[in-house]
RNA sequence: GGCAGGUUGCCCGAGUGGCCAAAGGGAGCAGACUGUAAAUCUGCCGGCAUCGCCUACGUUGGUUCGAACCCAACACCUGCCA
C-alpha cells in the first residue's frame, strides 16, 4: 500500500506539470474535453476512467480538491500536485465577489492566476443559494423524519439570498452590497474564470424543505440548466481562442427516487440548440443512510460515457458507496477545513491533534501515511503549532488530510483495476470504522 | 515617615449588603465540521455530588438575620509629598 501510493504520487505530479505546457491532449472530438471508462466493477455500477482536459488529464475516480478562493487554503499548488491532487475546484461566487471574474480573466483563467497547471473546475454558486439563503449547512443528514418545514431559518443568521424562477439576489457577505445571479450571469463568470469543467447553476434544497418544494425546486433547477447551456453555448462561440470548457448538468431531488430519476432523465436528454452536457453532477441534499441508492438512482438513468461529480462528498464510507453506485469524481471542503480545526484522518479514524493526548507523543498521525507531514513530523509538534495559534499547522494537517483523501480514492481506484474492490472495501471501513 | 489608591477563582478583570460559586476575556479540557460567510462554532471549566452540601473574593477579628461588598488591625503592592 504504501510503496503503492508513493509511486502513484510521483507520477501524478510530474504527468501534471508536463501535461499542462504541451496543451491540447489527445481524441477529444475537438474540444479538448473528453471521458474514456477503464475498468469496471463487476455486478456495480462503478468504473475507472481517464477525463482529458485541456490543461491535462484526471484518473478517475478521483478526488478534487477545493480552492473556492482560488487557493486550496493554507497549502501551496506544488505541495497539492506533490501529495497527488489531480485537479482544483474554486468557486464562481466568491471568484465574482473578490477579486472579481474579469481580474481571473485577465490574467489567462483560473490555472494560471493560482499556479495550478492541471485541471480546473468551478462551481456555479449555486450552493452559495442554499448556505447563504436558508443558512442549512447540514445537508447530509442520518434521518429525514419530521424535518420537513420550507419556513425553517436557522437561528441567529441573517439571510444573505432569496431564490425566485429567474434568479438568485445575493447580499454580499463581505460589504453589503447586493448582486443578481441568473443562470446567464453564472456562465458569463464561470467563462471568464476560465475553468475547465463548469457546473450549471442550480438551486440546492436542504433535506428540512418539503416534498412539494422540492419539486418545484427540481423543476427551476432544469429550467436553469437550459438556460445555462444556451448561454453557453453562446459564450463558447465568443470565445472560441479560450480552451474548451466543459459544462456539468446538476442532479437535485433530494431523498426522492423520483424525483432523482427524473432530474437525471430530463438532464441527460436536454439539448438545447445540439448542445448538451459534457457531464453530470448529483448534489444538494443528500440523506446519507441512503447516499448509495440515490447515487444508483441517478447513474442508473445517465449516459454512460459521460463522467459523473459527486457534489461535496469526502467521508470514506461515503466515498466507497459512491464510486461503486457509478461517481467518479468529488469534491469536499472537509479535509481542509476539518485540517484547520485540528482533525485529522488516520486509517484507523479520525482525532483531534490538539487534544493533551498528542502533547508528548512523538510520532506521526499516521505510521502508515506517505505524506510530507507524516514524513517529518510529529503530533507533538503538531499538537504544539496548534496550540500555539501557529499557521503551519493548518498547512501541514491540510496536507495530511488531503492525502489521506486522494489516496484512500487511489486505492479504491487501483481495487477496481485489480478486482480487489471488496477486500479493499471490507478492510479499509473495518478499520476506519472498528 | 505623611497623604491617597489597591489586593477577586489557573491568569487578566467586573462586582461595593441578600437575586454571588461570583459578569466578561484568556488559558485549560472535550466535541463538531460533507459543492467553505469557518485559522470557525459548541459544551465543560472550585470540590463532592440528585435536589443539595462543603470550601471560597490578602489575613485576622468585628457590625448585621445576612458580608466579596460595611468597620478595625495587620501584611503586601502602587501614586504624590519628604
Amino acid at each position: 500500500m504504501t510503496a503503492t501510493g508513493s509511486g502513484q504520487m510521483t507520477a501524478t505530479g510530474s504527468g501534471q506539470m508536463t501535461g499542462t505546457g504541451s496543451g491540447q491532449m489527445t481524441a477529444t472530438g475537438g474540444t479538448g474535453f473528453a471521458f474514456e471508462i477503464g475498468a469496471r466493477l463487476p455486478g456495480h455500477l462503478g468504473r475507472t476512467g481517464t477525463i482529458t482536459t485541456p490543461h491535462g488529464q484526471i484518473r478517475t475516480p478521483a478526488f478534487v480538491a477545493v480552492g473556492t478562493k482560488a487557493t486550496v487554503k493554507a497549502v501551496l499548488p506544488e505541495s497539492m500536485a506533490a501529495l497527488g491532487a489531480q485537479a482544483v475546484l474554486a468557486n464562481a461566487y466568491h471568484l465574482y465577489l473578490q477579486p472579481g471574474a474579469d481580474v481571473v480573466d485577465g490574467a489567462g483563467g483560473l490555472s494560471r492566476f493560482m499556479n495550478w497547471p492541471g485541471p480546473t473546475f468551478t462551481d456555479s454558486g449555486g450552493f452559495q443559494v442554499m448556505s447563504l439563503g436558508v443558512g442549512f449547512k447540514k445537508v447530509l443528514a442520518m434521518d429525514t423524519a419530521g424535518l420537513e418545514n420550507d419556513d425553517v431559518i436557522a437561528t441567529g443568521r441573517t439571510r444573505l439570498a432569496s431564490v425566485d424562477d429567474d434568479g438568485v439576489t445575493f447580499t454580499s457577505h463581505l460589504d453589503g452590497s447586493r448582486h443578481r445571479f441568473t443562470p446567464e450571469v453564472s456562465m458569463q463568470i464561470q467563462h471568464q474564470l476560465g475553468a475547465d469543467v463548469m457546473f450549471a447553476f442550480d438551486e440546492l434544497t436542504t433535506l428540512m424543505n418539503t416534498r412539494g418544494y422540492q419539486e418545484q425546486s427540481v423543476e427551476r433547477t432544469h429550467a436553469w440548466a437550459a438556460r445555462c447551456l444556451a448561454e453557453h453555448q453562446k459564450l463558447t462561440r465568443e470565445r472560441a481562442h479560450r480552451p474548451y470548457q466543459a459544462l456539468f448538468g446538476v442532479i437535485q431531488g433530494a431523498q426522492y427516487e423520483d424525483l432523482r430519476r427524473s432530474a437525471a432523465r430530463g438532464l441527460a436528454e436536454l439539448d438545447v440548440n445540439g448542445q448538451r452536457f459534457d457531464g453530470y453532477c448529483i448534489g444538494g441534499a443528500l440523506e446519507k443512510s441512503i447516499l448509495g441508492t440515490i447515487t444508483g438512482w441517478v447513474t442508473s438513468e445517465l449516459p454512460e460515457g459521460k463522467p459523473r461529480h459527486m457534489l461535496g462528498i469526502s467521508e470514506p464510507d461515503d466515498i466507497f458507496v459512491c464510486i461503486e453506485n457509478g461517481a467518479d469524481t468529488f469534491d469536499c471542503v472537509s479535509p481542509s477545513r476539518v485540517a484547520r480545526n485540528a482533525a485529522v484522518y488516520t486509517r484507523d479514524g479520525r482525532f483531534n491533534v490538539n487534544t493533551a493526548a498528542s502533547r508528548r507523543a512523538y510520532e506521526p498521525i499516521d505510521a502508515e501515511c506517505d505524506c510530507y507531514t507524516c514524513a517529518n513530523y510529529t503530533r507533538a509538534y503538531l499538537h504544539h503549532l496548534f496550540k500555539a495559534k501557529e499557521m503551519l499547522a493548518s498547512t501541514l494537517c491540510t496536507i495530511h488530510n488531503e492525502r489521506f483523501i486522494v489516496s484512500l480514492v487511489d486505492r479504491i481506484a487501483q481495487s477496481i483495476t485489480d478486482q480487489t474492490y471488496e477486500a479493499n472495501k471490507a478492510e479499509t471501513l473495518g478499520r476506519y470504522y472498528g
